[in-house]
DNA sequence: GATGAATGAGGGTTCATTCAT
DNA sequence: GATGAATGAACCCTCATTCAT
């Protein structure tokens, strides 16, 4: 039962000689590369070992020296989405000017970082929707975490008068929802979030912030 | 145990005796219901056959009778979506006070009939993800009319001035955007938006029509 | 477990109205000709039931009313073949001038006849090759009959000068098996046994009456 | 336990170690005899895949190992059957002193071969019979070539003056004929074509070439 | 007698997993 | 470590047969 997204390994902590062990990383990468693919195209229950052997150009058996069962593989992909989310989280925490600068920075690369995942998504998502277990993982991991952020976010600049919200904690969720949704809706096969993904953030910065109730004294 | 789209069968209109047309009519719906459950519960390349029948209480092939084969068992399922989403639709253009109230309980009114159909969206949405072709027939009968719907409320209503948007199109998408996103935290275990449904729809109101920056001149 | 082909009723035993009895008859008959039509398509065990039932006109469970189950089917159809040879074997008793001209009738009606089963002979041929219990039914009450038949006929000849064989037995079985044997070909595809039916009789008489080889004294 | 129709590997050709492939060819081999016993036994499609792989000592998806389906195995008994057809035809050919001595060992080789295929003709008969893709493959690769070169070689005779016939195509048709019949008739439990096997080829050369009909003239 | 919905055993086939090479 | 043939449990689906109407 070997877990995802091994970290990278630090000199001076070996098992065999360095070149196998990273040969061997690789190797595993790729099978996840593999797995990723055929998974996003056929779903986790149609995609059969063999065919992702196949896309990785191994045995059928070679993929059991690097993962205890297909359910691992699984994993693997959830650990790396679970990387992939987090990295993006941290990204978001840079600084930035303006309140505005900053949301705007933070839904631009929050929507490129899923859109990159677009086909890691697709491949876990049916599986964190049907699944407990994953569920669980994937909300601890990911998801409450993002949110917890937000709002405790908005609760910071709520209170320094930066933005204006009765409810912090259901703000952020309608932030975060809105980004889900949207990625969604282009998993769903709305092509126009991905063909206008330039003007988006801005857009949605102008909605979130501002709403789309008409100013009567003007901006 | 909901009844889906058949039309009430009129009295003279008649195949076979109307009782066993009823009771067929019955039957049918029923052994839906079972494959709500279990599809919502392992998904479906997981749930088989055997545990619908067992749950609905009858042979496996009896399904057969009202089946052409499982995937239509699906297909059934999406029938009952399209059919619900449209419901939904209009009713959400009853007529309505003033452009916040239409939009209080246009949201309102979605977020609970989503809501109802918890299990069924869990049951559809992983395979309306994997299967192209399901997603096609999903994309053009739900999600694009609504979509389209909503683009064209907000540029009549942006024409009449109630609201204030450089671009409907992608304003609607943000909105559907933002209700399914908050689903789609709800089936991935954010009981949050389960607890607090009877305040959702005024908060998200107020956000998406004034926004989250605080207000200079008052409000 | 009731058998084939009924005995034309006799006036003065019934059960039940004499016209029920003979509407009841009559269709045992249609469905025996459904039968025969569908196995002779798509051979015995690949016929189904409602196949058999659609073609006939009736609902699955009546068949059922008429034959216990659906090798009673099967028995049915032998029932109907072992009679067509009974026959056929009978009118080739009758009289004729000369051997030859008894010869040639012969292998006429009987390659007639056959021809005019083929249908028959298709849907039943395959079950009696390979069920034993059938194929022994069959031997004894169709093949060792006509075979015997030839024998004493040719055994009976050939005391009398007429024929010229060493061994009556084997000489039958070659007759019997040149008839077969055409059908067979007819069945496995060979066109030609068919387009040239006329011919086949006279040319087949003859050679089993002269042979192949050129006679040097003319004739 | 026969060898079907691959060619034995040269020395030198190799895929896959020689040793695997000769090991694959030969279970391939097995598989075969198991399905020939199996569908001899109970007919094709009341043979299961789980009991001819009980007969052949394997699991039921080794099977999937060799053949693509079902329908494949029935190819695969076709092909040997076709094959076997091939090999007497060619020995059919060899040099022989006179007409009669080459009539006659024609006809015993030809009844020796099929006398050993009788199960596989038992197995394969009934669906080609029945099915008619099957049947159409057959007919064109074994029993029309074989009509063919009977014709030709009869034609050749005749005009050769060593046989007399105004027919050659139908004649060569009867003498095919009488073979398929003599081997019909023995399948369907005539067992004096089978106890008396020595001396039929001789009987039939006679019968073929002089007829029934007594000479006058001695002989 | 006629109907056809319901039944459930049984069939062909797939595929995760093992293991000898 | 790598391979891929072998395994057999489990799936979807068919269809002969029953029986309430």
């Amino acid at each position: 039962m070997e877990s995802a997204s091994l970290p990278t390994p630090r000199p001076g902590i070996r098992r065999g000689s360095p070149i196998s062990v990273d040969r061997a990383r690789r190797r595993r990468e790729h099978i996840l590369d593999a797995a990723t693919e055929e998974i996003a195209a056929v779903g986790y229950q149609r995609a059969t070992i063999r065919a992702i052997a196949r896309r990785a150009g191994v045995a059928d058996g070679t993929i059991y020296n690097y993962f205890s069962d297909k359910s691992d593989l699984l994993l693997g992909l959830l650990g790396r989405l679970t990387e992939a989310e987090r990295r993006k989280i941290d990204l978001g925490q840079r600084p930035a000017s303006g309140f505005r600068e900053l949301l705007g920075a933070y839904l631009r690369h929050r929507l490129d970082t899923l859109r990159q995942r677009l086909e890691l998504l697709r491949a876990t998502w049916p599986e964190l929707l049907i699944d407990p277990e994953h569920r669980r993982d994937y909300y601890e991991q990911v998801l409450r975490p993002a949110t917890e952020l937000g709002e405790t976010l908005l609760a910071d600049l709520a209170a320094r008068g930066s933005v204006h919200t009765a409810d912090p904690a259901l703000a952020a969720r309608v932030v975060t929802a809105t980004i889900l949704g949207l990625i969604l809706q282009r998993l769903l096969g709305d092509e126009a979030v991905d063909e206008r993904r330039e003007e988006l953030p801005e857009i949605l910065t102008t909605i979130l912030l501002d709403g789309l109730r008409p100013r009567t004294g003007g901006r």
